[in-house]
DNA sequence: GCATTTTAAATGTCAGACTTTTAAATGTCT
DNA sequence: AGACATTTAAAAGTCTGACATTTAAAATGC
């Protein structure tokens, strides 16, 4: 493992590469140590600041972890589906914020996933999951619930949907899609005279899924899609009008 | 903003943390200058080599990019899809490979997210996206291929079908899930009698985009994920058995 | 044999110096 | 005045060496 001191890029960058390289391909396996900071420094020939520079690039990642004391040092980590989701909602809220996607591009996204796992969940839902949904709708219900709370609960009651697929990879992958929506959709419930209609939409969902109906569940994700777009389209056009 | 320094987490990751809250919570904004190494060191009462592993983590996570010289500096980063694809596969590709993830399981969360583009695909693909197609299939026909090769054509292949239903979000999404795979399939290719059937579907998935048919299109997609299961247990079954 | 103390190894933090890069400011010539 | 060269200052990048803190193993004492 050696650097190129006369690369222009970071030496901690090109290092910090050199070891998630050898992570990823599985030179170094989980749990595995690495050498100490000052033998890496020796190895790669760079001072110890630059190799501490390079572990925390891949401590962000979760790719490794460290640990004081003696006996101590950094492993290679398991990346578990909670730091994955976590990652992937943080990459995919940036993305959505910073890039200018319309709302439309999103939610159009957004439901096909969900009308993806529809013919799984129907047929692998358990009770737990329409329980969650079932809790998240009398959560709606409650006239008094803030606007972030409806949200935050929206995507509970999705999330559940998602998981009933009982596929994890499946469940990671949408993270990103459901959880990201939040601050978009937060933008369009201030319309809040909307929600009987979307708690309508949630029950005939959960209701689908109990009668194990793909085909009632993927209907009213279509209600539901073409609902939340106009309601989008509604707050688009009052704010427009707003302006002039 | 402050922070604990009598909290056992690492300053740096108190620091990172802080500092991405403002960004993803919108109060920096794209291309926004940070202050100096040294004004920050000052600002929260610490080191400059602190401040720099907290500013790494940032970089690792394409939060902010840094600029040398005069009027260098921080900078909140414009987090691009490409920036963005490329941490959601290294994300995807660990967390498949560290955590015993059955095959099945992460072919039917493939299929299941690629049959969700087969509508979009079909109605909005262009030419481009069928020459593509045909031309990866053209080099899987070329028996000198190599397994590896052939893998990443066929990856080639099914971003293009992503690509196809021309909506970004769901891309960057499906990102994951097709290259991530691209390891695992790589295990069963290596029965290369497979080539011709794999290449026989691929033609008729390309034939049904032209025709703008999405049943056929779902009809395809099923009959490939059924053979790439049927094709992971033959591998698996044989592997298992030349153990005995 | 168990509890306590010591010790050594490792990460975490700090301070200060030096290097390199970069763009603006300044100076010089035509 | 404008084009080109030089200087300069600010900032990130790197290095060195020191000290603090944490931790588990090893040594010690009872």
């Amino acid at each position: 493992m050696k650097i190129d001191h006369d690369n222009p890029a970071d030496l901690s960058a090109q290092i910090a590469e050199a070891i998630r390289d050898s992570i990823i391909s599985g030179a170094m396996i989980v749990d595995e140590r690495l050498p100490s900071e000052s033998d890496l420094a020796e190895q790669f020939d760079v001072s110890r600041s630059t190799i501490r520079e390079a572990l925390k690039r891949l401590a962000a990642q979760s790719l490794i972890r460290t640990q004081r004391g003696a006996f101590g040092g950094a492993f290679v980590n398991r990346l578990s589906y909670e730091d994955a989701r976590e990652q992937l909602i943080t990459t995919s809220t940036l993305l959505l914020s910073m890039n200018e996607v319309s709302f439309d591009t999103a939610c159009e996204a957004r439901f096909a996933l969900e009308r993806a796992c529809a013919p799984m969940a129907a047929d692998r839902r358990q009770d737990a999951h329409l329980e969650i949904m079932e809790r998240e709708i009398a959560r709606q219900s409650d006239a008094d619930l803030s606007d972030e709370a409806f949200c935050a609960s929206d995507v509970t009651l999705h999330r559940a949907l998602v998981d009933a697929a009982c596929n994890p990879v499946l469940s990671y992958q949408l993270s990103g899609s459901i959880e990201a929506m939040q601050p978009l959709m937060n933008m369009i419930t201030f319309t809040a005279r909307s929600r009987a209609q979307i708690i309508e939409i949630h029950s005939e969902l959960t209701e689908a899924l109990r009668a194990r109906d793909t085909e009632a569940a993927r209907n009213t994700l279509n209600r539901l899609e073409a609902y939340t777009k106009q309601l989008a389209h509604a707050v688009m056009s009052a704010k427009s009008k707003k302006r002039h």
